[in-house]
DNA sequence: GATGAATGAGGATTCATTCAT
DNA sequence: TATGAATGAATCCTCATTCAT
């Protein structure tokens, strides 16, 4: 597992008492380049308790503990215990964002659907055996500001997904193309549930089940060839 | 305490005027009708209470009011807030598992597959639109009554799945068959998820897509007619 | 959830005088002192509150409000209400222990009878004249952490009266012995009771009256002199 | 609030059956008489519950479950719990009365002191051993009915013992004989205390001990004969 | 009268959040 | 800024007391 957390992303929860701060002087830079650092050091933190107790039974003082500060500097950083699920799972949105442009990239798309879902799917995978906390805070937190990134999450995923499918299924009508996308991606979550929650060969084995389940779905709709 | 919840009294919710309820005194029996009313009354409440907030953040004082009760009364039937969704999801969970004895029973197992995806999902998935509470509860609840009721529901659910299975594939190794069976709930638990967010059209058209995974997954497996 | 055993209820006491705890900044040395009178201050307003209502009627806010501060503060100090009476109760064994390690040093052993009852008598009776909640919180708490406390106080006394009578009556049995000592101890209690509830010329004769008592029911059974 | 609640209070058992309202029919009689079984009922399990818990840690659905009744039933024939502690504790406390008019009555003071002693403390020691709620209830309930009750106990015990001094020790002062009175009567506590706390030879033991301290206490005052 | 279900104020305890240092 | 003590509203739960039957 280890420390991963990125540096020099936007912090905007709590930074807007410094914007007009200083131009000329160096400290402030430093200033903020530690206040950087305190927020990785809580949204790592923060991440391994939401994995750990899940959102709800996560306390602050439990974050701060685990981040090695204390609960006033917690809240120097962040408004509330909200705020902090918010811009964890805003970065990590972020970072899954970019993990499925890369995944859904053309290049990836043109192959023919078996080679195609292993370019799709590993990173994505992949992504998520890293980022553990991501579905864990996407799951139920209850909170609605995470709820609507789950939302923008998902419908992301959902317009790639049926954007591929309509390459291969033209004459698929619109509800047609709903459904399977959404089949498709509640079988890729529940198959990452069971991938994640197991290792080596056997996550190997479910990842391959998972590519079988796919192909053996999507195989008979396939109408043309992918484009291009 | 409070074991005493047998089932059995199911008699008019709506209509009091029960004029037979005595046998020999009328004390007892209406006492323990209204003690049985008052003990469904609360799990229904705090089935509405865990739907919608989750049991972490379902408060005990929630559930009295929406029962219409005082806090003292819900005490009076149940120790603390774990022994309601314990008793709630064991109820529950009894029901899921006279449901799976009808779904998965003999004859309906053998059938060719497509009738047997009808035979077995329908009433399945009926009994998970009645009670939405069921998954509700089932997942996260971090209370370990609940859990093991939950892996009671799982393990029993696997290993009907795997009995059908070793009759479609008797060659399939037990590895390869844990893991088939743990995709097909898996897939089942995600479509229900979408099933139970829609109604009507919507809903009929995610139960057929599902019965459309199933089959085209399962279909290229089997290498048996079904026995009999 | 609330796995917080933390200092609270062992903050023995004693350790006001940790020098060496805090060599380069003053900040620890402080906050430690802060909390040390928090603690003092919550102790003392508990045994208020214990005096005067016993230890089962007093309530965890009362013992705040006494203590000038708000329930949660109380709650970071102490895990809960039965580790207030332990801690208060075992700084105050503590205490009392010292006392009678005083009192009943062999210096005032050697001598008669009579300046004997006064060298061990004066100081034990002072002590529980400036600790009043002493006795309140030995006698009946139900707590089984004070009952313990109360028993090593009981069988500590015991042990030095019995030492002190198996010097003056060589010949006693061990039964006889352990009689006598507890009528010593009970007759020492209940006088207390007596002193307590006097002050001044009142408090004086009442002493008085208890070295007269335990003067006349000893003196018949001294056999030697006392040892050295 | 003004129900039903008029007579608990002061039923007293003895005497209310001579107020009769009804004389002509048998029926109030005996619902009377069933009333006044019910209170002994209730006494009795109140007496059970309250040495075994202590008053305040004694619940009032306890005390009605032990007597066999339900809350409701308990509550007819006592306005609450402190009058339950007050009626027993008056009962027991004219039964000590009773007791105390029997070991005190002259035959028993003109006798010489070691003989007095007998004929007074053997009754007044039996008395207590047979009714071990008494004490329970007279010392700590916190409750200002039974603390009166306990000063007249108080009151009329220390006024008997101080009539028995003033013959012995015609010339002691009003102080003096209060204060020895009072130093009698905490002897006395204190050794009943360990009287109750044994049994069989120890317990005679510790009555023996109590005797001789009473003795050796009392007989270097006494400048007369006693009268008569 | 008797019952036992119902009440609800009150107590112990937690935790997100604030504030003095 | 960092700290961690302090806050107090909210939570779970109890029990003396009342009320419908």
């Amino acid at each position: 597992m280890g420390k991963n957390t990125e540096k020099g992303t936007k912090s905007s929860a709590t930074d807007t008492a410094d914007t007009t701060d200083t131009d000329t002087t160096g400290t402030p830079r430093r200033r903020q380049a530690r206040g950087e650092r305190r927020i990785s050091q809580l949204l790592a933190a923060a991440a391994g308790v939401f994995c750990r107790t899940g959102y709800a039974s996560a306390s602050t003082n439990a974050i701060a503990r685990e981040a090695g500060v204390s609960p006033g500097t917690l809240y120097q950083y962040f408004p509330n215990k909200e705020a902090i699920a918010v811009e964890l799972g805003g970065q990590l949105l972020q970072r899954a964002h970019e993990t499925h442009g890369q995944a859904f990239r053309p290049e990836n798309l043109q192959r023919p659907l078996p080679e195609l879902l292993d370019a799709v799917l590993d990173p994505v995978i992949a992504f998520n055996c890293e980022n553990p906390a991501f579905w864990a805070l996407m799951h139920g937190t209850g909170v609605p500001g995470i709820a609507q990134e789950h939302e923008e999450l998902h419908a992301g995923l959902l317009a790639r997904i049926e954007a591929v499918l309509r390459d291969f299924c033209p004459e698929a009508s619109a509800h047609e193309l709903a459904h399977i996308s959404n089949m498709i991606l509640g079988i890729f979550k529940s198959s990452l549930d069971l991938i994640l929650a197991h290792e080596g060969e056997e996550r190997a084995a479910y990842t391959a089940e998972l590519k079988t389940v796919l192909l053996r779905y999507l195989e008979p709709m396939i109408t043309t060839t992918p484009p291009r």
